[in-house]
DNA sequence: ATTTTTCTACGAAAAAAATCGTACAAAAAT
DNA sequence: ATTTTTGTACGATTTTTTTCGTAGAAAAAT
C-alpha cells in the first residue's frame, strides 16, 4: 500500500463519506469492527461485510482521508479531515451541481423544505446578522 | 428499449443532472448536440463525445428523468422532471448524508462560506420571517 | 498443544456510471 | 448519382465505486 502524501485530499466517495460520519460522531478514534458495526445498525435493511468495510477503510488511509494508530494487534482509525472542511468542500460542489453555484438558492430552498426548528431559524437569522455588520463595517 | 412508466424517478447521477441543467436553463426543449455542445463549453478540458451525451440521454429517457419530441429528422428532448422537485430531492439526499439530516448546519455551512450578496441575504430572512409566522398563527 | 476466534492484507469480482465505436438511415451538398 | 454530412441506435468497453473471498498471523479459549 503506497501511502498519500497529497496536500489537498480528494472529496469523500459516498460510503466514505458515512465511515467518515462515524468516526466525526465517536472521537478518539475507532476499529474497523465498531464502524461495521454501527453502518450495519444505521442499514440493518442490508448487511454489509466486515471485510468490505476494513478495504474501504484501508483505501480511505491511502487516500490520506484517515490516519491509523496501531495499538497491541488492531488497528485504530482516526479521520484525517475535519468535518467542518469536509462540509464546506462538499457544500461547493452541491451548490455548483444542484443550484448553479447560488448557495442562497440552496439555502431557500433547505428552508423552504419545512423541518427547521424556531431555535435552528433564530440561529440562522442570528449568522445572516453577523454577516450584514461585516458587510456594514469592514 | 423500453420506456420507463415508473411514478417516482430515481435522483440523477452527476452526469445527468448537468445535462438537465443545460435543459432547464434551456426551455423548449433542445437537441443532443445542442446539450453536447454546452457541456463541452462548460468543461473546455476535456471533451465529451456526441454520442456519450446520445447514449446518457437515452438512458435518461427510459429512467423517465426526460421526454422527446421527434421533429423531422431529429430528436427534441425535454426534462420530465421540474428543476425545484429535483433540488428539494438532492437537498434532502444531501442533508442526510453530509449534515446527518441536519438542514440548519447545512444553511449555516452555505451561509458561512461567504459568496452571499446583501440582497440574497434579505431573500433569506425574509422567508425566515414568513416561516416564523406560519409557527406562531397555524 | 490444539482449536477457535479475531484481526489485517489484498487481489479480484460485482455493480454502477460514463464513454465510445460502429452500423446504418436520411438529408444535403457536390 | 454519388459523396459528405448529420442524425439515431445500441452493444461493448472503460472507469469508478463497492463488495467480498481467501490467506495468514496472533491471541484467546479449550
Amino acid at each position: 500500500m503506497t501511502t498519500n502524501r497529497n496536500l489537498n485530499l480528494p472529496t469523500p466517495t459516498d460510503s466514505e463519506l458515512e465511515i467518515l460520519q462515524v468516526l466525526w460522531q465517536n472521537a478518539g478514534g475507532q476499529t474497523v469492527r465498531f464502524i461495521n458495526e454501527r453502518l450495519n445498525v444505521l442499514h440493518p435493511e442490508k448487511e454489509i461485510g466486515y471485510t468490505t468495510t476494513l478495504k474501504l477503510m484501508q483505501i480511505m488511509l491511502d487516500k490520506g482521508l484517515l490516519t491509523r494508530d496501531i495499538v497491541e494487534r488492531s488497528h485504530i482509525y482516526l479521520p484525517a479531515v475535519a468535518e467542518e472542511t469536509t462540509q464546506t468542500q462538499l457544500v461547493r460542489g452541491f451548490v455548483d451541481a444542484a443550484f448553479r453555484g447560488s448557495a442562497s438558492s440552496l439555502v431557500l430552498r433547505a428552508l423552504g423544505d419545512g423541518a427547521t426548528t424556531p431555535e435552528e431559524l433564530e440561529q440562522i437569522k442570528a449568522l445572516i446578522n453577523r454577516l450584514e455588520n461585516q458587510n456594514e463595517t469592514p
